[in-house]
DNA sequence: TTGCCCTGGTGGAACGTTCCCGCCTGGATG
DNA sequence: CATCCAGGCGGGAACGTTCCACCAGGGCAA
């Protein structure tokens, strides 16, 4: 059983001396497949076992010209929102028979750091690419459409070339809108962290506006300076505004923040303000908290990603395709009817 | 600049025979070393640029008998722990001029799965392993440490064969438990959360109730029956004995499913009872909740473990290192005095 | 002039697989 | 007895790259 320390991996040659065939005879056994005597399989296999010998996935991709290896670019593996995408990923991709290759943010991660991590994914062949990442615009995708199947997973992306699978913003901005109103609301604000670039974020802040005005409801937007001001700054200034009863947040994290500088101003959450996030993702979703939200179907948007990419690599002329997916509204504890009198706050 | 859609990546050949060469000029003008004419070299790149040339790395790695690759199995992806320290651990290595390939579980991805995700990691040919698993045992993990470096991260792991860069849960959980003792507890109940095998667990556990005996407190362990009970499920038979003023928690998780049940119990935190949990990493380390915990050194971690194992490529015959890294405190609202009467609570 | 080195470049082997093709053997068939 | 066929196996090309050995030609010193 113990071999001496080879310092070379063991090759299917290798195996081939070992087991007195050649090197065809060793391929075919180890891939069950063409003909090959029982008494020599065996003798191969054991041999192979014996010299601890694990395949080759460089030479067997270079000269099958398949890898079966998707990849996927993850902007920041610290947030759980990407991480329970990219876990639901590749589940489904295991399961269709995949391997996944990984190019993961660093925290902050630049965007020439993407498109570099997208060029080294191409270089290792995968055979299919899926990019999760809020801030790559589209025109730095574009150009891999067409040398591999590419579907954007956990953004909206209305590029007409690139296939595309998420939950449906506005749709959820409506479901949160709809709890404010039919709570009574009648004055609220949207908060708007201008967090470079970032798609999604934008367009739910949008939804939740538009959806607001159309049921009557009046709207404050609140925009944050720039990306160095906390989300909770915009807090004194609502505050200010005394008719506001209801605070809408673009992400969970944000609400997080603005809950907390609520509570050092002495406002009471739901009796005094109510407060509504989007996300529903990860161990903000204790009931200890009991965030009001709208839960993102990530574990769906992952799947149906990986589904909608092997199909692609089946036909590679399908026409685009963008999937929305429907949120689930959380009711918690961080939302109430308004206080009768809001003014005496 | 538009190219007709080839079906077949271009390769260096291609480019050879556009700019009028060989493919030994085209690879030493790709790369950048060997001798070639200012000429030439502009040509070359030019034609490269023109038909889109991605090198191949299966081929390059093959050749090269080099990947520039290291591996990295990661246990759950969806808990901010291992996304934490996954990032901390892509930043050093892409430092270092490495890339990373991920073997990423599905969530309560089993032993089996694990242990296949090793093989094709070993299959990529990486040039070394980073093991991110509290689960993984040793003996799993040693048939591969004489085949390529490997360091295990994130958890304590003794064996004498493997290198590994933890967060020193000894210390650690002394820090906690010397922050409960100079609050003046002198009851305190221990939470030991069986998750099948967590070595990590155990041992702060461990070092917990330790700890507190030497400093002469009386020490509650109550452990849950099996993995189905949620940790929140002991809060009831530790409410039962009057004298217990704190709970220590293994994780931080635990800890707020913990908080909740004593809210629910009618609980003050903390008045009545002080909590304290273990990680201080992720979403739920924000002020809103203001756990105690104790913050492991993620980013440290990651650091070290990657220097390690590109140490480790440079010399095989190292000795065998544990590195244990220093946690910090984080003194929350969830730990206060003891009431001076608990009995009456 | 001749010998030598330097520069810029070519051809081909090698990496570890898969797979096509062809060879051998032996038993069945005409 | 000659022929055929099928099973079992080996040889070698190919995948895309790197790198080594080698070569042509020009400049320069002896």
């Amino acid at each position: 059983m113990t071999e001496e320390k080879a310092n070379r991996a063991p090759t299917i040659i290798d195996i081939a001396r070992e087991a007195g065939v050649s090197k065809s005879a060793v391929s075919r056994a180890l891939l069950g497949q063409g003909r090959i005597s029982e008494e020599a399989r065996s003798r191969i296999l054991d041999a192979a076992q014996r010299l601890g010998y694990v395949k080759n996935a460089m030479a067997q991709g270079l000269v099958a010209q398949r890898t079966h290896t998707l990849g996927v670019l993850v902007r920041d593996a610290v947030r759980p929102f990407y991480g329970q995408l990219h876990a639901a990923l590749q589940g489904r991709a295991i399961e269709g028979g995949y391997r996944v290759v990984t190019a993961t943010g660093v925290r902050d991660f630049a965007l020439a750091e993407e498109r570099r991590a997208l060029q080294t994914l191409l270089s290792l062949r995968v055979e299919g690419l899926v990019v999760c990442s809020g801030l790559l615009p589209a025109r730095d995708i574009t150009p891999f459409v067409e040398r591999v199947p590419t579907v954007v997973a956990g953004r909206p992306e209305p590029h007409p070339a690139i296939n595309s699978v998420y939950c449906d913003e506005e749709d959820g901005a409506e479901q949160l809108v709809d709890h404010l109103v039919s709570l009574g609301h009648r004055r609220v604000a949207v908060l708007l962290v201008p967090e470079a670039l970032s798609f999604t974020q934008y367009a739910r802040t949008a939804a939740m506006v538009n959806g607001l005005r159309e049921r009557g409801v009046d709207t404050v937007v609140t925009e944050l300076a720039d990306g160095r001001e906390a989300p909770a700054d915009a807090v004194p200034a609502l505050l200010a505004d005394r008719e506001i009863t209801a605070i809408m947040c673009p992400q969970d994290d944000a609400m997080v923040s603005v809950l907390e500088r609520l509570r050092r101003a002495g406002v009471r959450v739901p009796d005094d303000m109510s407060v509504t996030g989007f996300d529903g993702i990860g161990p903000l979703t204790t009931p200890l908290l009991g965030l009001t939200t709208l839960r993102q179907p990530l574990d769906e948007v992952g799947r149906r990603a990986i589904d909608l990419l092997l199909e692609l690599r089946e036909d590679r002329s399908m026409p685009t395709r963008h999937i929305p997916l429907r949120g689930a509204l959380v009711a918690g504890t961080t939302t109430a009817p308004p206080p009768p009198h809001p003014a005496r706050r």
